[in-house]
DNA sequence: AACAAAGATGGTAGCGCTACCAAATTGGCG
DNA sequence: CGCCAATTTGGTAGCGCTACCATCTTTGTT
């Protein structure tokens, strides 16, 4: 006869422990704890004496293991840094943060593979739903998405063809939302500077292009990208390189608010007036754009929104009632400032 | 009868399918997977062909289960869009992904009651390591900590008293190393602008007085507080409160970079001459302070760092050789610039 | 009052894996 | 050549929980 619970580290109390002391079956408890509806108000309150007292908690590998699906949101995101992300992560923590739920984040590195790799890990855990950023997974990372057996929702943008669902809006609408106002607003020679050029960065980048095609103002030597990771120094050292490569530049669309933050500074060190000789405008709109000297315009885009919504429907789908709409599209905003206003 | 995996999802292979595919026992098939040296050469093979063909990846639930310990490292911080959390926790994830361990993060708020509830959720999963973020948790916190039964660290602050095991700096240096150089600098009526005053803010803040102290310079109405979050639009709000309170004001210590980036914005609206008339020092030194026009000084915090350390101490406290220092102190880097060049 | 239906509770048998021990094999050495 | 130790492999018995079914109540219906 061995010790009963040798190899269990603390001795913390187990389910049976709470039957005995409440004198009801382990089942009863696993109940009373899941689905209350479904005991008598009598043993619930007993249990939970119990439960208080022995200072229980579930072990979630146990529950996983018995009943073959974890409490677990896998989320897949390309950064951890970028403020973009961060904010959706956020939502997404803040929504779940009252479910049993919890949340397994990986982090891509804007790698395919990486991506790969992670949803390998993740669809180990038998997760209760999965939430993805992009929608350009490579053709395994989609494979695996579709035999999940869980709910999947793609987050920050909106396409042809979900997985299962999606949040997010258009990236193209936006870049042309934002080159339309430069143009509107009078600027003629306007570039394009993108850092980290990921498929969102593109297609906001062909928003540009169509609408500076449209209005017979594009030239390809107005384009500056790099596939460096995007930060407020790279942003000024890039408008650099594209006044010096188009010295009548009057305006710039930046990838996001860190480029536009760099160009800024530099237009303020280098005494470019900005709106007057060059026009700015950002993307994603951080706080401090509508702060900034001058403020600059730049698109919203409602990431904390993304990521309460992407939980909301995954949630709902949980629960057996899919929402009606696959695709959310939360748009965004042109938020006009100074920084164009000549 | 019942039929053999109703219950689990996908069918997907388990150790016993690889086991007999591979000719052997499934506790080897377990061997050759976690500790490969203690199997033959050629039933490794054999075993690895078997999971590649089958596309075996083992159930981390049920190794947790069995084992009594997840392969789960449990992180706390108080944020996750503060971009100083941001990068401690990047530099948590970077240090794991080739390790088999995953991540279990936990948002507190900034709060003590939800940093227990967490710390009560997290121990259920007996995770292999625990991170924490400051070294203020309460008398609850702390003995959860205690009884947790793996490797502790806590973060971003050194103190007097670990838990276990410590990465961070002073703060309270920090905060005087600021100062000092202001005063140095020849700046007299030096303000605190302080947004969201959690301990590490507070331990600023003693700094802060200490040097002004020392100095014969302090006076509370140079103080500036609030527990509202921080951003560059509270910066710029508390600037304008301080200036309006202490009109002589001519140098500010701001609490984070978010707070001297607004304070650096209304400066240039208000045409206040930085650094002539207003010196400005931020802290944590993110990279946009050094491209801001002008560049503004602050105190260059190890973050990522700080997240690489505490895994790599960690690591080694689980494979048995604890660090022979408990307490690590990276320091911090005052960055002078041209916001305090006068 | 008799009987079916619905509700409440419990027992049993795993979920997939690993700790523990036992057995089989090998090698070294007197 | 025999014996013991070291190495390699496998069997058994759970880890803590829940799905599934069985049992026992309670309630509703005619």
């Amino acid at each position: 006869m061995t010790k009963p619970r040798s190899r269990r580290g603390g001795g913390r109390p187990t389910i049976a422990d709470v039957a005995r002391k409440a004198g009801v079956g382990a089942i009863t408890v696993s109940r009373a704890l899941r689905e209350p509806e479904r005991v008598s108000v009598e043993l619930r309150r007993q249990i939970q004496a119990a439960v208080d007292e022995l200072g229980y908690v579930p072990d979630p590998n146990a529950r996983a293991l018995a009943s073959a699906r974890a409490e677990v949101f896998g989320v897949l995101v390309p950064s951890l840094t970028n403020n973009v992300f961060a904010e959706v992560v956020r939502g997404i923590y803040d929504s779940l943060s009252a479910s049993p739920f919890r949340i397994q984040l990986g982090n891509t590195h804007y790698s395919g593979l990486e991506e790969e790799r992670l949803l390998q890990l993740f669809g180990s855990q038998r997760p209760a739903a999965l939430i993805v950023a992009g929608i350009d997974q490579t053709p395994a990372s989609r494979k695996l998405l579709e035999s999940a057996g869980c709910p999947v929702v793609q987050v920050m943008e909106t396409g042809p063809d979900p997985v299962d669902m999606m949040v997010g809006f258009s990236h193209l609408d936006g870049g042309r939302a934002a080159t339309e106002h430069l143009i509107e607003a009078g600027y003629r020679r306007i570039g394009f500077i993108g850092a980290r050029m990921d498929p969102r960065s593109q297609r906001r980048l062909a928003g540009y292009r169509a609408a500076m095609e449209a209005a017979g103002l594009f030239d390809p030597r107005l384009v500056t990208t790099t596939p460096v990771l995007s930060s407020v120094s790279l942003g000024r050292e890039m408008f650099r390189d594209a006044l010096a490569k188009v010295p009548t530049l009057d305006g710039v669309f930046c990838n996001n608010d860190d480029i536009a933050l760099g160009v800024l500074f530099e237009c303020h060190r280098a005494s470019i007036a900005v709106p007057k000789t060059i026009g700015i405008v950002g993307f994603n709109d951080l706080d401090m754009m509508q702060v900034a000297f001058p403020s600059v315009t730049s698109i919203r885009t409602h990431r904390y929104e993304i990521g309460r919504r992407a939980v909301a429907m995954a949630l709902a789908a949980i629960a057996g009632n899919r929402p009606e709409q696959q695709i959310v599209d939360l748009g965004f905003e042109l938020k006009r400032r100074e920084s164009t206003a000549r």
